[in-house]
DNA sequence: CCTAGATATCTTGACATCAAGATACCCACA
DNA sequence: TGTGGGTATCTTGATGTCAAGATATCTAGG
């Protein structure tokens, strides 16, 4: 009786796009387990969905998502602002190509500068300007108070304890 | 106390890559309030992260991700298996254009037909071919099988809780 | 029956990314 | 001191995506 109450209320207001593709899995293929894509589904498609608000997000300051990975992973590593490519690309997720290409485009922006590592002379240091300091900031502010109005509808108890489940999943990937 | 003795554990085995950037961003901006962050930027680094285990799940049977994502709408909505494209690029996340690219290439590939709607004059229908079935059918097993290994380290209550604080987060995006 | 706006799909050109490989340099060890 | 394997960065070519716009068709209101 629990059960049906709880699909009751669920088909209504609590109901989301994933709820809807797992049904239509489930008719299609009734002998599979589809409990994993209860949370990974709805993981990928909330991903896809803040790319979009992110971009919104920084879009007042004149930066784009890409823009703002290596920009913040600059900012938050400290004065003097400054990090090694094979660092950076190591903080985005991205490959040595497209890190190579973003601090072409960043540099021809102001936002970054390049200069020779003193210490190794494969290497190379990346660090931010005073406009890419700034843009960063503002940017980041902005993205915070969108992630705000995102989060709303959970309890600061619920926030922790979603942290808290998402932060094993993350393991397999160290 | 309790605070100390969590903090000491998380800074052992449960601190993930999220805790670091959190604590960076701490460090550099204390007039911030962080707590949305410990949240969509773990959704946002799963997601990456998962993006390059389904690639490999997908690859045993010879399906790209941009493939999967088509072949298993289709293979979703049930016989007969077809759907327009508009339907196709609502479930999919992706812009028309796009659309029209992928199920040319996936014509080519004998996966998916394509054909006038006879309803709509302008419209067309695109209809998974039996090889298409097979081939998607294939790939959301490997890709339940990888997901029930990367979730493995949750309870069967946690992933239902999970699940649970995950669809609220999807509501504005409806 | 006409028309204006909406809808469905496709085309085009720019762009960001990746994989693979090239080049330069570092360092431990013989 | 010379050498071979490892590391750091950049280059190249292919590819998938998007934004904007073109074309054809539908539909509601007059």
């Amino acid at each position: 009786m629990s059960r049906f109450s709880t699909d009751r209320l669920r088909s209504d207001a609590m109901r989301d796009e994933v709820d809807e593709l797992v049904e239509a899995w489930a008719r299609e293929r009734p002998d599979l387990d589809l409990a994993p894509v209860e949370v990974f589904s709805r993981i990928t498609r909330l991903a896809r969905h803040l790319d979009l608000a992110r971009r919104d997000a920084y879009s007042a300051h004149q930066v784009e998502p890409w823009e703002f990975d290596v920009l913040a992973a600059l900012r938050r590593a400290g004065a003097p602002y400054e990090l090694s490519p094979s660092r950076l690309l190591r903080e985005t997720l991205v490959t040595s190509g497209t890190m190579t290409n973003r601090v072409d485009r960043l540099t021809a922006r102001g936002f970054v500068e390049r200069y020779p590592d003193p210490g190794d002379r494969r290497g190379v240091l990346v660090r931010l300007t005073p406009e890419g300091r700034a843009a960063v900031d503002g940017a980041f502010e902005s993205l915070l108070a969108a992630e705000r109005t995102l989060i709303e509808s959970l309890s600061a108890a619920d926030r922790r304890q979603l942290a808290a489940l998402l932060r094993p999943l993350m393991a397999p990937f160290r």
